[in-house]
DNA sequence: GCCATGGCTAGTA
DNA sequence: GCCATGGCTAGTA
């Protein structure tokens, strides 16, 4: 809930800022099952290179979702991730 | 491309 | 044993 609209980060952030820099994998796990997707912006995680990454509902869904929010996409990686991206002190 | 990692589930006993 | 990842290495151009 701290990743603003317009905002990204990745599952790699998450596990570190939980102390677990090592359990990215098992965070994607979790997001994937999300009770209440949207409200709690999951689909504002994406992988540590810029492609879009997975979503429950489909990856065209977590793209519009995206762009919505005025992200571009090329292909599956996101337009500029490096100006997009939160980095780990904006989580904190 | 390989493999460590962590959380979970299907399938067996 | 699967997977909504990530980091590192060998091998190619």
């Amino acid at each position: 809930m701290k990743i603003p609209r317009g905002k990204v980060t990745t599952y790699g952030d998450i596990a570190k800022i939980i102390g677990q820099p090592k359990a990215s994998r098992a965070v994607g796990r979790i997001l994937n099952k999300n009770p209440n997707p949207v409200k709690v912006p999951c689909h504002r995680v994406v992988m540590s290179n810029g492609t879009i990454g997975g979503y429950a509902f489909g990856k065209s869904r977590k793209k519009e979702l995206l762009e919505s929010e005025g992200l571009c996409f090329a292909g599956d990686s996101v337009v500029e991730f490096n100006r997009s991206r939160l980095d780990a002190a904006g989580l904190v």
